[in-house]
DNA sequence: CTTGGGAGTTAGAATGATTCAAAATCTCAC
DNA sequence: GTGAGATTTTGAATCATTCTAACTCCCAAG
């Protein structure tokens, strides 16, 4: 079910952690192969219930960990919707995201680079972002995928 | 310090409560008044602890109550950065959020229509979206107000 | 080797925002 | 004035997340 990860996305994790002096781990390998096999921005609880298919001992409070030491080196991003719980998605390409009201799935939205300009423009001076955060949430027909 | 509502904002209160088969409460026009009278995007518990400066028996739960009952009846708007508590806005003008870093202070960004147009634009086919939430993140320089 | 330190992991307790449940109060139509 | 239904109150419960302290692992220095 969950494949190991590939030769690519291995050095991906070790570049990534390396580079902000973090040290990979079985733990932190296991967490993004889950996040990898099924990108469908799965809770803390979804992340921790797979990845103990493949390493039983793994504890809760190391997937907070290793997700949070992701978060950091830039592998993830955080999804949050209203006070859900936090999602985690390993697209990194800047996208929005769509939450299907029905489903409580949530699709990503590519974000093209036009819209991202017009959007940092409606910022008055003075005022400088770094993070955008975009999220609809409504109706999807049933049967569209979008989940990069 | 808080003051009373205008009439013009009662008759507000009082047509968007009605219309939607809830009734106008003493604490409800305290919650309300509290909202209209310090537009920063205040906490539950902010909103708490100025209303009862001005209402000293009224409970947490009631403001709880009071403000989703608000949020349903469309007369003020949640306002959700990342897990943080909620906070809750009376602007109902479509707006992104802006949130500094640095003070924690939450900003109202207009939202012009044809920003706001491009945005829906780029959802798929097949979705349609009700609620767009945008919000930026990161530094103002300080002395920028627009906080309404 | 073997020892010691630091990073990482673990289990379980603690936190804190929010929600729930049940009793008390209010309100308004009759 | 009465009763039904809505609202408010208090305090307990929930639940995601964070914290704490003990434990493990690995590597580098002796």
């Amino acid at each position: 079910m969950i494949q190991n990860l590939t030769e690519h996305d291995r050095e991906h994790l070790q570049e990534a952690l390396v580079k902000s002096g973090q040290k990979v781990t079985p733990q932190r390998e296991a967490v993004f192969t889950v996040l990898l096999a099924q990108r469908d921005h799965p809770t803390v609880d979804e992340v921790f219930n797979r990845a103990r298919e493949v390493m039983p001992g793994l504890s809760l409070a190391t997937v907070y960990n290793c997700l949070e030491t992701f978060v950091g080196c830039g592998l993830v991003r955080q999804v949050n919707h209203e006070r859900e719980s936090t999602r985690y998605c390993p697209n990194l390409a800047p996208h929005a995201h769509f939450r299907d009201k029905a489903t409580g799935r949530v699709h990503d939205i590519e974000l093209p680079p036009e819209v991202l300009k017009s959007l940092r423009s409606i910022l008055p001076p003075g005022f400088d972002s770094e993070v955008i955060e975009i999220s609809f949430h409504g109706r999807a027909q049933s049967g569209e995928q979008t989940s990069n």
